[in-house]
DNA sequence: ATGGTTGTGTGACAA
């Protein structure tokens, strides 16, 4: 039995729809995570997925901002979003699944971006951001027994020097900051989480998920940065036999600043 | 040090 799952930063899911089913088409994942839908849940193209295949769906969004989905062909229990600090903003949901005789509790993440400015007490933003990596800290990939974890989304930090295309010039750049990275690794170390794309690729292997919109040619600077990751439990690292990044999304029409990463688990 | 692009929804933000 494989699960097969992909997540992907969208940046407005029905902007990008065509893409969306681009990638569905070609990579037929059993379950896709989306950060950044930009919309309200009655504006969701619901049907456009049901319509391949994916009929249980876990969505929370809002106008405007934001906004996360599960799409899933498995069906797909205990759905739950979480607010944290309260802010109002659809940045989480978590659905239970069930394949392969295992329990897995899946989160799906957009973690706040920060703002320009790396200090807290100049810019609001990236004091919401570490306050939110704060709260991250107690999500255990154990949480609930005889239940697996896994945890994806775009995370906006980096937290490896080869996270990043210049780690020396990036130490002062809000995603790869030390407060940011070092906050990353311990909800990592303190959840118990693994860092399914490291295990695959292990440092000092480059690995980027996104490039600016804002290079004259983002392929021939290839000023990456890893802010998507897949994390999962410990009693699952093993089952994962391939980690994808679809570096060639970047290219698509119309494309997204991020790309897609699947991961395939074998139980 | 600055500017570069994209999205929402037609303003100014957010990323």
């Amino acid at each position: 039995m494989t699960l097969t799952l992909a997540t992907w930063n969208i940046n407005s899911v029905r902007l990008r729809l065509p893409i969306v089913e681009k990638l569905l088409d070609e990579k037929n994942p059993d379950i896709l995570c989306l950060q950044e839908t930009k919309c309200a849940n009655e504006l969701f193209p619901a049907e456009a997925f049901a319509a391949r295949g994916y009929q249980h769906q876990a969505i929370n969004g809002q106008k405007g901002y934001h906004g996360v989905a599960i799409l899933s062909k498995l069906p797909l229990s205990e759905i739950d979003c979480r607010d944290h600090g309260n802010v109002g903003h659809a940045r989480h949901v978590s659905a239970l699944v069930e394949t392969g005789g295992k329990r897995i509790r899946l989160h799906n993440f957009y973690v706040p971006a920060g703002g320009d400015e790396p200090d807290a007490a100049k810019n609001p933003k990236f004091a919401h951001k570490l306050d939110y990596i704060e709260e991250m800290k107690a999500l255990r990939a154990d949480a609930e027994a005889g239940v697996s974890s896994i945890l994806v989304g775009d995370l906006n930090i980096a937290p490896l020097e080869h996270d990043v295309w210049s780690h020396k010039q990036m130490l002062k750049i809000v995603s790869h900051t030390p407060v940011e990275t070092e906050g990353l690794l311990e909800v990592i170390a303190k959840g118990g989480w693994v860092d399914l794309m490291r295990q695959h690729a292990p440092e000092p292997a480059k690995l980027y998920t996104w490039w600016s919109y804002r290079a004259a040619d983002w392929a021939a600077s290839d000023r990456g940065r890893r802010l998507d990751h897949v994390w999962s439990s410990a009693d699952l690292a093993p089952d994962l036999t391939d980690i994808e990044i679809l570096r060639d999304a970047r290219g698509w029409e119309k494309p997204s600043d991020h790309v897609p990463v699947i991961a395939r688990l074998t139980f």
